[in-house]
DNA sequence: TCCACTATAGTCTCTTTGTCAATAGTCACT
DNA sequence: AGTGACTATTGACAAAGAGACTATAGTGGA
């Protein structure tokens, strides 16, 4: 019964080249960097995360993943009370373990963007 | 009966940090740009891999991913005639398809390190 | 009342990954 | 010849992660 709730939430598309599927693991430490910017809930992150390009990525990755955060004791929650445009909102904010995590997160970031560049430097040397 | 066979081959340590356990999406292309240098077998490319900062990739995911490219058409594999220092030696090259895919992935890998370049200056420009 | 939109969450299943271990050949030392 | 270290590949099972579908539920407009 019903149609059809919510937004479409993504589809497939299995295999295993670039990109496939699997987004990244940029999710997380963007989501605490939204968060750097005040307390939000899940719904609204979501479109506040195509600023980093991760414009598609599924509702419930982000739901699942904000509960992980929250279970690293990296954000907190609290359901709103002045609910605006539908039901209870969970609202989340940064914690100052959060606040360090996300600093990790950076180093992690900087030293894989080296990684990256090592590769494709690889390749354009044994292109040639 | 037997004492540890092989190597250690890698520790866990589960969480979600940054960086915990899973690698990364580089292991793929990191093992096709390698073989732009010649054919070569699964245990040799281990150590090759550390110069695009993949040290610590367990064997087993090496061999699993050659197997993957191998499924996918863009490695041949035979088992070399010359042995030299232990077993028979499953012998990797790649193909035509396989160089049009590392330039796929070579593509990806630059629009990622974009994205993470975004973050990055996210982080900095908020942290301010 | 019905539907669309906002908002969060449960669950089932498939795939990927981690881990342990089996197998097996070569080489150096004794 | 036997032992152990190193080279080399693979099987099998369990745990984790991600996708897809669905359930729930409040608000607001036609």
């Amino acid at each position: 019964m019903h149609g059809r709730h919510g937004r479409g939430q993504a589809q497939g598309g299995r295999g295993q080249g670039p990109g496939s599927g699997r987004a990244d693991h940029m999710l997380e430490p963007a989501l605490l960097c939204s968060l750097l910017g005040g307390a939000t809930h899940g719904y609204g992150l979501v479109e506040h995360l195509a600023e980093f390009g991760l414009a598609a990525v599924p509702l419930r990755r982000v739901y699942r993943a904000l509960s992980g955060l929250e279970a690293m004791g990296w954000v907190t929650s609290d359901w709103d009370s002045a609910q605006t445009q539908g039901p209870p909102r969970r609202v989340y904010t940064l914690t100052g373990e959060g606040k360090a995590a996300l600093e990790e997160w950076m180093v992690y970031l900087r030293e894989s963007r080296g990684a990256i560049s090592r590769l494709l430097d690889a390749y354009e040397r044994r292109r040639a």
